[in-house]
DNA sequence: GTGCATGCAAACGCTTTGCAACATG
DNA sequence: CATGTTGCAAAGCGTTTGCATGCAC
């Protein structure tokens, strides 16, 4: 993998991000590097987030307006399971949750593509009333 | 149910989004709203989509930073699938989705808390590398 | 007159971008 | 010297809130 940017400071987030338990905003970990004393940036830190979750070093998630990041095992083909009450997460191996999670998350003209493809996924259940 | 707030113009949203296919963002709403010669002002569509999405007569997912909302049928206890290759939304009755989504969705703290009181879950699966 | 919905504009929080300064090779 | 990263500040964007107005009862 050719570096992008963010040579240095990136390490230091990506040190950050694996040090934190579970998922971080940009700003809290922009203000946990700087508690140690790094004179890092805002606008850096959501430089390297961005990189590490294009490369697939960071998964990400958007809650209640805002991106969280949470270091995630590179390379391996996997899916998280988020607990909506506690926030709990897991990382599984992939054909597990494909058995249960791809057929009924993807209409079927999109599923035949999934196959084939094994492209990026998301499936969501919403609850109501 | 009493009226909170928002009754007449309220009307007015929730005709527009019973009106609108798929997910809609408050703002398109709004901009909809002012196409047919409504006064509206925006303020009064986000005020008006919080109250639909807490009455459950709208359902609301987040993407890429913006809240879209959609028109669901009330009283109904039932989940929403969303493909997240093409947007494709299907209400889908609640038993079915909750015989796969909800053990693995949940650790098992919550899990046991779910069959319980069967409160408000989202589970979600995100996939990566 | 009282209460509440409404529209407007300003404020808000998170994120991105413009830019000058600087480190690296 | 050329390239590309950095921090800061300002801008951008969607959303929320403060407030004066006006309608309904």
């Amino acid at each position: 993998v050719v570096a992008k940017r963010n040579t240095w400071q990136r390490e230091a987030v990506r040190e950050a991000l694996g040090r934190s338990e579970g998922f971080v905003s940009a700003q809290s970990l922009h203000g946990q590097l700087r508690e140690t004393g790094s004179p890092i940036g805002l606008a850096t830190v959501y430089r390297a987030l961005a990189d590490l979750a294009t490369d697939g070093a960071a998964d990400s998630l958007q809650q209640e307006g805002e991106s969280l990041y949470r270091a995630c095992t590179p390379g391996t083909h996997h899916h998280h399971l988020i607990c909506r009450t506690c926030g709990t997460t897991v990382e599984i191996e992939a054909d597990a949750v494909e058995t249960w999670a791809a057929p009924p998350g993807l209409c079927a003209r999109c599923a035949l593509g999934f196959r084939r493809r094994r492209g990026p996924q998301l499936t969501r259940v919403g609850r109501v009333a």
